[in-house]
DNA sequence: CAGTGAGCGAGCTTCCGCTTGACTT
């Protein structure tokens, strides 16, 4: 047995640690939190202290016990997980859950996961600081407050299973309202006028810094355009620098790698955990930017000989994130000397990307020289404008360079040769309209930086947050296709002024965010409501008296009564006084009734209805596809209302056309057939023949697909699925054993089978 | 996973922040 039992947090980390210490130290892992508050019920003493009511938990339950274990027989416990308010609630934890004796047990701290600074922590360590865990059960009792009061509300107010908490509520109320502002946005146009000169065979691009109001605005510049002479009036030439972007945090990482390799959030942290595991990088959830020495030496040696020692240049960056923690080192190499690894496809691009931004953000500034050309027209009060960049020393520009979010970036290259009073030859000028654009929707890793912003979630919640409001159905991540614009395009070529009408695509929409009609009436309720949690600066507000309880200032039970007493009250108020929210709007009234017609939210979801409560003859329909009830018009209302549609009768029976869950349908007594819009069946224009002929297929088919039927039961019966052979017992659907052949089972077999089945235990959905 | 085209309604759902693993039909 070992003297010295080390615990850590992460597995990864630990063996990495065992390698530095000597033998008499066992190095285990937690495996993070190992007691958490139980995930049914409250479970926190509202009358008697807001006492919680903690349990080991249930995957953690064979850590404990083998930790509890080697703790008994070593004679020393060094409790080194991270030095952040979370991290020194583990090692409390592991205190209480392994009954660990204060003399025997030391807390020790380190930010790098390198030798000396592991053997220096040892030689100082300290106890747990009870103020910092008293602020990360502040934290925690509040969030489980907050959680398990607000969801109880949207169940009995808006639809069962939802969810409400301090991040995953600010989270979509961040979308819902870009998206509001999207649709609020009218998009106005000007003229953007371009002039093209040939210098010596080369190109001039000539801009006007101001756009032309309109198109009789860009017809007078061009008629003064025509016949004018173009001289150069100012040539100034101006030096610029760009300097590197800090290394990668948590954060930053998502946003580059969606950026720069598609990934989505989650699939990056995903790729990030193998490539730690492997033991290629540091560790991947953190918010610092900073460097260890050793990483920030071998950077400059790295740089130095692959690109020379001008290149090389020593930089510390500071985090600008609020309430950063940083108990890591930023995300980088392991070992920066190697620049490319042998893994699959996607390990190889994101460590490729890090390895890139590590050495780049030790590398010295990029130099350019600007030139700004100033171009008179004889016949215009108007100038024209262009602009030139070259680089004279690429410094880190030679690795990488980080990428934007902006769409309109516009590259601006090298000028020809110029000089002052020079007169251009005009090849062509243009005046094109173009439309100001809303503002962008979030994708998944603009969204966790606006959280970031606001100091809202933490490197470990970013992914799996993203991923609760889409599971939710508050948000959706979908591509959308644009819809084609008309714009006016005035040209002045060899003396003569003409204009055209073009065509250009706009609105399309790749891999973003969307609230969706249940996500905007839950924020909607809560913003109304529940205004405080709901605010922006709310968790930037309590984060202030977790810092208070940490410093010893203030003690945390207090501090969630002064919030829990009144917040209380307001759910209780809530639960008896508001409405129920369904984020009804009138669209107006049906032209044949003058019946209003209204979108809200029914109980399967997003739906339009015609006729009040009392109304004996009300109609309903869902909302299709894209639609929502924000922005459905009566016209698109109508449409809806005209389904199903009766086509006609087949063998005595209606046949129906409609859409359904699954898309659209013909019905003809109890059998569906979809409708493929790719053969061009449209539900609200298929003809009756054309229904029975599909009814017929479809009657061909299901015959086809009965392997056995059985006389004692005429609505039992085995069918080949598209997940191979089952039986169909009326809508009951039973598995088929594989050692079983499905044509040799008798009557009494089957209804075994599903007798087994009808007793077996339900899969619980996750 | 689930083989579909609901509509009765008992009992359950839910938070945020640490960390990885994954029994078999």
């Amino acid at each position: 047995m070992s003297k010295n039992l080390v615990i850590v947090e992460s597995p990864a980390k630990a063996k990495t640690i065992e390698g530095y210490l000597g033998t008499d130290f066992t190095v285990k892992s937690s495996y993070g939190h190992v007691r958490d508050l139980p995930s049914n019920g409250i479970a926190i003493a509202v009358d008697d202290g807001y006492k919680p009511a903690y349990e080991v938990s249930a995957d953690k339950k064979q850590v404990v016990k083998e930790l509890k274990k080697l703790a008994t027989s070593a004679e020393v416990v060094w409790l080194a997980t991270d030095e952040d308010r979370e991290g020194e609630a583990i090692s409390w934890h592991l205190m209480e859950a392994l009954d660990l004796a204060e003399e025997k047990t030391r807390r020790i701290v380190f930010h790098e996961i390198t030798k000396p600074a592991i053997l220096k922590a040892i030689e100082n360590p300290r106890e747990v600081d009870i103020n910092l865990v008293n602020a990360q059960q502040a934290r925690r009792i509040l969030d489980r407050l907050v959680g398990f009061e607000l969801s109880p509300v949207l169940w009995k107010k808006v639809k069962p299973s939802l969810s409400a908490g301090r991040v995953q509520s600010v989270a979509v109320r961040i979308i819902v309202e870009r998206e509001r502002e999207i649709i609020a946005f009218i998009p106005t146009s000007s003229f953007r006028a371009v002039a093209l000169f040939d210098v010596d065979g080369r190109e001039l691009k000539g801009e006007l810094s101001k756009r032309l109001a309109d198109g009789s605005e860009a017809e007078t510049f061009l008629n003064e355009c025509n016949g004018s002479d173009f001289t150069i009036s100012a040539l100034e030439k101006s030096p610029g620098k760009k300097s590197p972007a800090a290394p990668f945090t948590t954060s930053t990482l998502q946003q580059e790698a969606s950026r720069k390799l598609s990934f989505s959030v989650s699939q990056t942290m995903v790729v990030a955990q193998k490539l730690y595991e492997s033991g290629r990088i540091t560790y991947m959830r953190t918010d610092s930017v900073n460097l260890s020495d050793i990483a920030v030496n071998q950077a400059k040696d790295t740089i130095s000989s692959m690109y020379g020692p001008e290149f090389a240049e020593t930089r510390v960056y500071k985090s600008k994130a609020k309430g950063a923690q940083e108990a890591h080192e930023a995300i980088r190499p392991t070992d920066l000397g190697i620049s490319e690894i042998d893994a699959d496809r996607n390990e190889k691009r994101l460590y490729d990307l890090i390895w890139k931004r590590t050495v780049a953000s030790q590398m010295a500034d990029a130099k350019l020289e600007k030139t700004t050309v100033t171009i008179d027209i004889s016949k215009s009060e108007r100038q024209l404008i262009a602009k030139g960049e070259v680089i004279t020393f690429e410094g880190f520009l030679k690795v990488y360079l980080e990428g934007t979010d902006d769409e309109e970036e516009e590259s601006k290259g090298m000028l020809p040769p110029l000089t002052q009073g020079e007169n251009l030859k005009l090849n062509h000028i243009t005046a094109t309209e173009r439309f100001t654009h809303h503002p962008p929707r979030f994708t998944e890793a603009s969204l966790v930086k606006k959280l970031e912003e606001l100091g809202i979630g933490r490197p470990s919640t970013y992914a799996p947050t993203i991923s609760t409001v889409q599971k939710r159905g508050y948000v959706v991540k979908e591509s959308r296709d644009g819809k084609p614009r008309e714009y006016t395009q005035w040209l002045l070529k060899e003396d003569n002024v003409t204009n055209g009408t073009l065509t250009e695509n706009t609105g399309a929409e790749n891999s973003k965010l969307f609230p969706t009609d249940i996500g905007m009436v839950v924020n909607d309720y809560l913003v109304d409501h529940f205004d405080k949690i709901l605010d922006y600066n709310f968790t930037a507000n309590v984060e202030q008296e977790f810092d208070e309880i940490a410093d010893g200032k203030k003690e945390w039970s207090k501090m969630i009564d002064a919030f829990y007493t009144p917040f209380h009250t307001t759910v209780e108020n809530a639960l008896e006084n508001t409405a129920r929210a369904t984020g009804e709007r009138e669209l107006g009234k049906d032209p044949k009734t003058d019946k209003p017609i209204f979108a809200k939210i029914g109980r399967y979801g997003p739906m339009i209805q015609m006729g009040l409560g009392e109304d004996e003859d009300k109609k309903f329909a869902s909302l299709q596809g894209e639609q929502s009830i924000s922005t459905i018009t009566l016209e698109e209302a109508l449409e809806l209302f005209k389904l199903p549609r009766k086509l006609g009768e087949f063998e005595g029976e209606e046949i129906a056309a409609a859409i359904g869950r699954y898309g659209p349908y013909v019905r003809h007594n109890k059998l569906f057939v979809s409708l493929d819009p790719e053969l061009g069946d449209d539900p609200l224009t298929v003809e009756l023949d054309r229904a029975i002929e599909l009814i017929k297929a479809k009657r061909e088919e299901q015959k086809k697909s009965i392997i056995k039927e059985f006389e004692e039961d005429s609505d039992i019966r085995i069918i080949i699925g598209r997940y191979g052979p089952y039986i169909k017992a009326g809508k009951q659907n039973v598995r088929i054993p594989k050692d079983k052949e499905p044509e040799s089972l008798t009557f009494e077999d089957v209804t075994e089978l599903i007798e087994a089945a009808k007793k077996a235990p339900k899969r619980r959905k996750k």
